[in-house]
DNA sequence: CTGTTTAGGTTGACAATGACAACCTTTCGA
DNA sequence: TCGAAAGGTTGTCATTGTCAACCTAAACAG
């Protein structure tokens, strides 16, 4: 015998699932799926995806988990050639930030979408402050070596960068910046803003 | 005889299914409205909000400009205890902008969704200028008078300043800063990012 | 006036979607 | 070995966006 064809019990449908879910977002470049899209794509018929998550909600949030090691990944990447505490550093994070963006335009979309119930808010929030944690101690250092006075408003320093950098990636995203300055250059601006918060003479 | 009661044809249908949309949307605190629930509480059978709007969207859209002349409200209702060119004057158009991305979140969230065709996509654009052409003149003339050498980038500085001020708005929309630091405060934040931005040249 | 066109309503139908209940089929532990 | 539980299936339902077919009031030509 040993037919070993589709066996019933599919094994790890929640992990295909939550893959599937990525591969079809990133192909239509939309987080407009449904349930039995994803389905499809897995071989399995819709309700079997209840058996893994709450409902279609619980399985985008799933996926914005994906996203999220995303995001870690192109700024561990970045870390990689660049001398800790440098203001290299910084602007490598913006970049990887501002890439991913671009690059992934429908998970960073997505990443930003809030539903979901309060553990899955919790969960998320938790995600996105350890993204967050890489940021400010790339700061903290910077400011411990270049401007120890200032040291002490890391975390304030670090929430207005991100902030920063979260404006202009959401306005690039939305095809704002363009509307509004033909010439703009995402990344020169981000450049700008990271000098002109950290109070650096270009 | 002279009953007159809810006569057969509406008379403004569109402008009230709009009105009654953008009423939805805030009682619900989401602008996840459906078609049946504004056309009943507009008294009138969904297919009938198909005579004025080409799908769901398209009436999206109508509300979304309804949003955008509300965000007008907002700056202009701000600028006129203050002098034109100030610093004040820009710091206005900044809390007024938080302000509202905070009175009215659902209408701010919907604002810069942008599915909608082409066309939609244009008047839109259009309009989200003429509100950054308002924050870019006041920069141009606060530049003019404080720091005449760096007039020629006060696009690009308009530019950056609209960034820092939707990423902090956009981040408090999500209840990102608390996350991030748990003392953030937009206003503050977003003064200290005109200042910082203000100082540099481009 | 009268009749016809047309704007603007109505009901009824449809496909797609999210979700659930009821049921069947493996797997696995006592 | 057998029964429960895990994890599939089919069938069904309400909601939603949308359309087609039809009706009715208003507008306007003759």
């Amino acid at each position: 015998m040993n037919q070993s064809v589709t066996p019933y019990h599919h094994g790890d449908l929640r992990n295909c699932a939550i893959t599937a879910a990525a591969e079809l977002i990133e192909t239509i470049g939309s987080y407009d799926i449904t349930i039995a899209q994803v389905a499809k794509r897995v071989g399995v018929s819709s309700p079997a995806l209840y058996r893994h998550f709450k409902d279609k909600d619980a399985l985008l949030t799933a996926v914005r988990e994906l996203a999220h090691i995303g995001i870690m990944e192109y700024t561990t990447n970045a870390q990689e050639s660049v001398a800790p505490g440098t203001l290299a550093h910084i602007d490598a994070l913006g970049s990887a930030y501002l890439r991913f963006a671009m690059d992934k335009k429908a998970f960073f979309g997505l990443m930003w979408e809030n539903h979901g119930d309060a553990d899955e808010r919790r969960a998320e929030a938790r995600a996105k402050r350890t993204g967050f944690q890489v940021l400010h101690e790339a700061i903290e250092l910077y400011l411990r070596e270049q401007r120890p006075e200032s040291v002490e408003n890391s975390l304030q320093t670090a929430t207005l960068l991100w902030s920063a950098a979260h404006g202009i990636a959401t306005l690039q995203h939305n095809r704002l910046l363009d509307t509004f300055d033909q010439n703009a250059n995402a990344e020169f601006m981000l450049r700008t803003a990271t000098r002109a918060i950290l109070k650096v003479d270009v």
